[in-house]
RNA sequence: UGUCCUAUGGUGUAAUGGUAACACUGCAGAUUUUGAUUCUGCCUUUCUAGGUUCGAAUCCUAGUAGGACAACCA
């Protein structure tokens, strides 16, 4: 009980503000923009948010951050909510930055009233001259002295639809040689005649990220409003907001965002491999998104686990990818059931077992619980795996070749007696022959191998598909690329096979996992139907062999 | 030629002025009816220079390096 982990910096704030009697309790909120598919970047940022208010006691509001009618859909939504569920959180409330737009706008023309703000009719390129640069200050121009009254009758016109797109924003007024430019009379609302998701046609104005996401904050009391590091130069904003508006003083902190190895984690970037086909869809288990993760085969436990792991800290990072192959292996290792699949046949005819005869073996589903088991059909034709032979074998090699010995998993002994070619030279069949007394479970041979293999019997053989996907990117620091990002993307990312398992995963259910012994973790697709399989490789085993073959 | 953020093994993250540690990776070994799992061991660390202090990864100053900031995106 009294292992005391460390705190993380936020964990930090927290304790010392409700040490303070700052609060009584905390609430954080999940804030996507619904414009994309949730990926492992926001996982950390859910298990973050969530995880807070868990630990101390809090709520945790999913908001959804649309007031970009543009970009925004319906479909997005069902997607991030359906991912937040199945990460294991549940929301106290489901809101939207849309709920707000009245108050957002009552928000805007209280500040008009106090002369903290105007309506500007420049273009967006006068504006951003206007702005100057991060060492040279801004220029007031002529619409800023514009009265109390004239802002105020604009304003409404252009909430009422009397003015065409980008004809007029509506600016706060603060300091345009500020030196943080985000503090030079940001833009607060702009004109779009748009559709908007929910509000559909009510409005034509919409009110920026700035003007929104710390009203939104205040107005459902967040405490502690965590975002990137990306919007450390916007605090000085948020909190101007808050403090002209005289609203909830919510107080925004800033981690730093995840970057993995061999991962793009750019939304956009995310967009563009599916829109442009490198990809089958948000949901590719090739794709970082949650929804691609999950159809992969990843576990929300082993996620979880990940996001815990890798911690939190304002340094910009990159992140192993191996840690979360971890992370999968070592949850799936105690869950998944494992199946026997041969994934390069070669045919085995074991001369001594009588023709015609058929056993049903028993099979652990897995190591640590030898309770539960599966049948396992056994017969005088068999498939092992082609890498499991070797006529002439290297130093160390314990598997099959001429004159040795190896058990078939769950099964017999078996010794190698001949090996039949082609006219090219090529090992078609091998012929062995078993032990009868060696079986798996009653073994009275005395004889010791030290190579087992996996099998199945041919007549029994279940042809299924496999999917196998490595990494979709060749580089592994995608944020130093200069280029095209797509230059960096793995042709060999996605190998399709046809394999032969043991009969029973016929009775296997979509999203299932299995571990294939000795090739991998896999689960199941939906693409499968009853006559044909599909297995996704979630992720390889460890394997010590071929890292010595590679030497 | 500005402001802000950041700097600890290969990668992450701790150490909260008092012996630099944990995980992943890598390497070596033991066990193993999965060359898996499990177990053991090893490699490798405080950006630089000053200062404060009995004592600095920690505090201060300067430098260096990386990142962010000039969307009617979020």
């Amino acid at each position: 009980m009294a292992d005391e982990k460390s705190l993380n910096f936020l964990e930090e704030i927290i304790e010392n503000d409700l040490k303070a009697g700052k609060y009584q309790s905390i609430s954080t909120r999940f804030p996507p923009e619904p414009n994309g598919y949730l990926h492992l970047g926001h996982a950390k940022s859910i298990v973050l948010n969530f995880g807070l208010a868990l630990k101390y006691g809090g709520k945790t509001n999913l908001r959804f951050d649309d007031t970009n009618p543009v970009t925004e859909e319906t479909e997005y939504v069902e997607s991030i909510k359906g991912d937040v569920k199945w990460l294991g959180f549940e929301w106290a409330n489901e809101f939207y930055a849309s709920d707000y737009f009245d108050q957002l706008y009552d928000f805007a023309v209280n500040l008009i009233n106090k002369g903290l703000a105007y309506v500007d009719d420049s273009t967006s390129e006068e504006i951003a001259a206007q702005k100057g640069t991060p060492t040279i200050p801004g220029t007031n121009n002529i619409y800023r002295n514009r009265s109390v009254q004239e802002n105020l009758q604009l304003f409404a016109d252009m909430k009422a639809g009397k003015y065409p797109d980008g004809s007029k924003v509506l600016r706060a007024k603060i300091n345009m040689s500020h030196i943080n430019m985000l503090m030079r009379d940001p833009v607060i609302y702009r004109i779009k005649h748009a559709h908007h998701h929910r509000t559909g046609d009510t409005w034509c104005v919409y009110p920026m990220y700035d003007f929104a996401h710390g009203q939104s904050d205040s107005i459902e009391k967040i405490t502690h409003s965590i975002c990137t590091l990306e919007f450390v130069p916007h605090r000085e904003l948020y909190d101007w907001c808050i403090e002209n508006l005289e609203i909830y003083p919510s107080k925004q902190y800033e981690f730093a965002r995840l970057n993995m190895t061999y991962t793009m984690m750019s939304k956009r970037k995310l967009l563009q491999l599916v829109n442009d086909k490198h990809v089958n869809g948000w949901d590719d288990p090739r794709m970082p998104t949650l929804s691609g993760v999950r159809r992969r085969g990843y576990t929300p436990e082993a996620i979880r686990d990940f996001c815990d792991r890798i911690g939190v800290a304002k340094r910009e990072n990159l992140i192993d990818i191996s840690l979360l192959e971890f992370c999968v292996r070592e949850h799936l290792n105690k869950k998944a059931d494992r199946r026997m699949v041969v994934f390069d046949p070669l045919k085995v005819v074991i001369t001594n077992y009588p023709e015609g005869k058929t056993e049903v073996l028993s099979g652990e589903n897995n190591p640590e619980d030898h309770t539960s088991v599966r049948p396992l059909p056994f017969g005088r034709e068999l498939y092992i795996e082609q890498d499991d032979f070797m006529e002439v074998p290297p130093k160390k090699y314990f598997r099959l070749s001429p004159g040795q010995m190896v058990r078939l998993k769950s099964a017999y002994i078996i010794k190698c007696e001949g090996v039949v070619k082609d006219s090219s030279g090529k090992v078609t069949e091998l012929h062995c022959t078993y032990i009868p007394e060696s079986k798996s479970g009653s073994d009275v041979s005395g004889i010791n191998v030290k190579g087992v293999i996996h099998w199945v019997s041919i007549a029994d053989a279940l042809p299924i598909e496999v999917r196998l996907y490595d990494r979709l990117f060749v580089t592994e620091d995608l944020n130093a690329i200069e280029d095209d990002f797509t230059n960096h993307l793995n042709p060999e990312s996605l190998t399709v096979k046809t394999v032969y398992a043991e009969p029973e995963l016929k009775n296997s259910k979509e999203g299932e996992h299995f571990q294939f012994l000795r090739m991998g973790y896999f689960c199941k697709d939906p693409d499968s139907t009853p006559t044909n399989l599909v297995f996704n490789r979630t992720a390889t085993l460890r394997d010590m062999w071929a890292k010595e073959m590679k030497k």
